[in-house]
DNA sequence: AATAATAATTAGACTAGTCTAAAAATATAT
DNA sequence: ATATATTTTTAGACTAGTCTAATTATTATT
C-alpha cells in the first residue's frame, strides 16, 4: 500500500522519535537521516499528514500517529527478521546485512513475515542485538542494557547490542573479538578523555569514549 | 542499477521472445503482458534502447540485446530461487508464491542470490518445474518435456512442469492430486474437442484440451 | 492500387518524488 | 526589543513512469 519511499520516511521518523526526549521531529533531522534535502522532507510531511500517518504543524516538526507508528514497527520487524535470516541462514557477517535488509523490509505480505519468523524460531533479537517486534507489533525488550561508557573501573558486563551498526564499527568489534554475549571487564577509565582499558578474555585493549558510548552491555553482578 | 519497472519490462520481453518463433516483440504484446497501455510501452522502449538493453525500430517491435538478456536472466534466476525458498523453507503452496517472488526478484545483490542458491542446495527447478539459471546465467534444461495434449491414447508420462502458473490452474492440479513427479496415463482422447480421460493413481478424470495444453510431462517409455 | 482495419506513435497532461534558489518564520544573541 | 542566524517553507523546475486522445504507419482486404 505505502511506497518504499513513504515506508523509509516512517521508519526514519520512528527512529528519531525514539532517541529524542520529546517534541516534534525536525525537518532537518529527517533530511540528514535520509540523505535528502529539507525541502523534499517538507513536501513529504504534507503528504504523510494527508494520509494520517503523521501529526505535523508547519515549522514545528512531525510525530507519528498510531497508524504511522504501527506501519513503522511492521517495517522494522521485517528488517530485523531478514537480518537474522541473512546471518543465521545465509552466513553473512553482521556488518554486511544492512543494505539487503533495507530492501527486503519493503516486500509485502503479513503471512511472509510471520512464516519467516516461525522458520527462524521466533528470534527475539536481530544480529545487532536490537529487539524484534512480534506479529502484533509488541516490542518485548526487558533487558537492562546500558552503554559501556557508563561503567566504572572494575565493573564487568556482557555485550548485548550496539547503538551504531555501521560496517566500520561492527568490523572493529570483530577485530576486538567482541560479539553479542562476549564478557568484558573495565580495567581503567582515563579521566582526561574517558577512554577505557578493557579486558576481553585474556586480551587487553584501549578503547575511545566514542567507542564505549556505542557498545551496549548488560552489567554483571560481580 | 535498473529500476523495478525496467526489470519487469526486460523479464516480460524475454518471456514473449521465448515463446515466439522470431521477429520483434510487439508493443501490444508487452502492454497486454504487463497490464499497461501501448503508449507507455513505446515510451519505455525508447528508454531501453537508449540504455542498450533492447534493439528497437519504430513500428517493428523490440528484441533484447545481450546485455538486456543477461539482466533478464538474472532476475528470472532470483525469482525462481525465491520461489523455491518460499515453498521449501516457508511452506507456502505453489500457487501462493508468485506475487512475493515478483517483489523479491528485485532485491539487489549477486552475493545474495548465490548464497540463497547454496542454502537451497542448488535446485535445478522451481516449484512449477521451470529451470533455474545458474550463477553464470546458463539455463540447463535437458529434459524432453511436452504438453500433455500431445500424448495419444495409452501413452503415459510424468508431470514435470506447467505452462500456466496461475493460482486457479495450480489449485486445480492440487485438486486432481497432480504435482511434479506424478505419473499419469492417457486412457482416451475425445476426437470432438480433444478432451482427455486420464488416470492418476487409481483415480480417473476428464480434462479439457485447454488443461492438457498447459500441463508439461516427460513421456514414459511403456 | 485504393481502402479499410489494426497497430504503434506522438502530443500533452498527470503523479510521486526530488532539487535549487528565494522567501518567511522561528530561535538566538546582543 | 532588535538584529542576526538558523530553520523551514514555498515557488518553480526536473525525471520516471503512466494515461487519454489524436495522428500516423503498417497490414489486410477488396
Ligand atoms: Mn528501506
Ligand atoms: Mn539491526
Ligand atoms: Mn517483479
Ligand atoms: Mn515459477
Amino acid at each position: 500500500m505505502a511506497s518504499e519511499t513513504v515506508e523509509n520516511y516512517l521508519k526514519c521518523i520512528y527512529a528519531i522519535e525514539k532517541h529524542q526526549a520529546d517534541g516534534g521531529v525536525s525537518t532537518n533531522a529527517i533530511a540528514e537521516h535520509l540523505q535528502t534535502k529539507a525541502s523534499s522532507v517538507t513536501d513529504m510531511l504534507k503528504k504523510l499528514k494527508q494520509r494520517d500517518l503523521v501529526d505535523y504543524k508547519k515549522y514545528h516538526g512531525a510525530n507519528l500517529t498510531a497508524k504511522g507508528r504501527n506501519k513503522a514497527i511492521e517495517i522494522i520487524r521485517k528488517h530485523r527478521l531478514w537480518e537474522v535470516f541473512l546471518v543465521e541462514k545465509l552466513n553473512f557477517k553482521w556488518d554486511e546485512v544492512h543494505d539487503m535488509a533495507e530492501q527486503l523490509e519493503h516486500v509485502e505480505g503479513q503471512e511472509l513475515s510471520d512464516r519467516l519468523d516461525a522458520f527462524l524460531g521466533y528470534p527475539r533479537f536481530d544480529p545487532h542485538g536490537d529487539p524484534i517486534p512480534d506479529a502484533e507489533g509488541k516490542i518485548r525488550d526487558d533487558r537492562k542494557k546500558q552503554a559501556l561508557s557508563t561503567l566504572s573501573q572494575n565493573h564487568s558486563g556482557v555485550v548485548v547490542g550496539v547503538l551504531d551498526s555501521s560496517a566500520p564499527f561492527l568490523k572493529y568489534l570483530d577485530h576486538l573479538e567482541l560479539k553479542l554475549g562476549t564478557e568484558l571487564l573495565v580495567l581503567e577509565v582515563i579521566d582526561f578523555d574517558k577512554s577505557m582499558k578493557i579486558q576481553i578474555g585474556q586480551a587487553i585493549h584501549n578503547v575511545s569514549n566514542q567507542f564505549a558510548k556505542n557498545l551496549l552491555i548488560r552489567k554483571e553482578i560481580n
